[in-house]
DNA sequence: CGAGAATCGTTGTATAGTGCAACAAATTCC
DNA sequence: GGAATTTGTTGCACTATACAACGATTCTCG
C-alpha cells in the first residue's frame, strides 16, 4: 500500500483532473446545459425549491454571479421564482416543467456516459467508491 | 449496498459538486496560482517537460486556450520553451526555477488543506480512495 | 522525390463566467 | 425606532474559453 502522502496526492491531482474537464464534458453531453446551468438546476431541484443564496454558498459563488444565472435560466424559461411569503427579500427558485423536462434529459445522458465508464468495475467497487466520494464531499 | 445506479448517481453528483468547487477552493489556497496555471504547471512538471498540445489534450481545452495560458506564465517567468529539436513545430515546456518553488508552495497548501479533510480517515481508506480515483481517471 | 494531408502553435474575435463594489429593499436586533 | 444584517440587482472589469483562419513544419504515400 503506497504511504499516505502518496495517496493524498493522488486524491488530489485526480480530482483537480476531473475538475478542470468537467466544463468540456458537460457541453459535450447536453450542449443546450452548461455545466454551470445543469449544476444549478439541479441543487434548486433537489432542495424542492431554494434561494439564490443557497445556489450561492453550495457551489462558493458570488451572489451576483447567481442572480445573473438564475435571470439567464428564468428568461430561457426552466425556473420561476417566487418571492419568499416568509421573508420578503428572497426568492424561493423552483424548476419549472421545461426545466424538469430539460433536466431528466441531462440527467440520463450523464448516466449513459458515466455508467459507460463503470463497466469494467463490480457492483461492489463502483458502491464503495460511491461511499468514499459521498463522504469526502460530506466533511467539507 | 445500494444498487448500482444509485451509486452512479452519487458519484456523479458529488465529483460535480467538487468540480464547481474547485475553482473558488483553489483562488482560496494561493492566490497568485489559479486553478488554471496551477494545474497546467503541475502537469508539465509531473511530465517532466511536455508540449502545449500534451495539456490541451489532458485537459480537453482548446489549442489556443493553452497557448494563452502558456503565453501567460512565460510572461511570469514560471515557466520557459524550447523548440523541440526532434520536431520543429513543437515546444517544449518546462518549469523554470521560480515556477517550481511556486509549484512547490501551492501543492505544501494543498496538501495541508486535502489532509486536514481526511483526519477521520483510516490510512487504508485513503489509499483505496486514491485507487479508485486513480482508476476512474484512467478509464477516460 | 514531391504534393497533399496532418500537426503544432499563434492571433483575431466573440462569448460565458466570475468577482467586487455600490445600491435598494426587507428584516432583525438591540 | 434606528443601526446592522440579509437578499438580490446592476455596473464594471477581467479571466477563461472556443472557433476560425493562418504560417510553419512534418508526415504519407503514389
Amino acid at each position: 500500500m503506497p504511504g499516505r502522502e502518496t495517496s493524498i496526492d493522488t486524491i488530489q491531482r485526480e480530482l483537480t483532473a476531473f475538475a478542470r474537464r468537467a466544463r468540456h464534458k458537460a457541453s459535450q453531453l447536453h450542449p443546450d446545459l452548461s455545466l454551470v446551468t445543469y449544476s444549478i438546476l439541479d441543487l434548486i431541484n433537489e432542495r424542492g425549491g431554494c434561494r439564490a443564496a443557497d445556489v450561492a454558498s453550495h457551489f462558493m459563488l458570488d451572489k451576483s454571479t447567481v442572480s445573473r444565472q438564475v435571470g439567464a435560466l428564468e428568461k430561457l424559461g426552466l425556473l420561476r421564482r417566487e418571492t419568499d411569503p416568509d421573508d420578503q427579500r428572497g426568492q424561493i427558485l423552483r424548476a419549472t416543467e421545461a426545466g424538469l423536462t430539460l433536466l431528466r434529459e441531462a440527467n440520463e445522458q450523464r448516466r449513459i456516459s458515466f455508467t459507460a465508464r463503470f463497466t469494467d468495475w463490480s457492483d461492489e467497487d463502483v458502491a464503495r467508491f460511491a461511499q468514499y466520494l459521498a463522504r469526502y464531499g460530506a466533511e467539507g
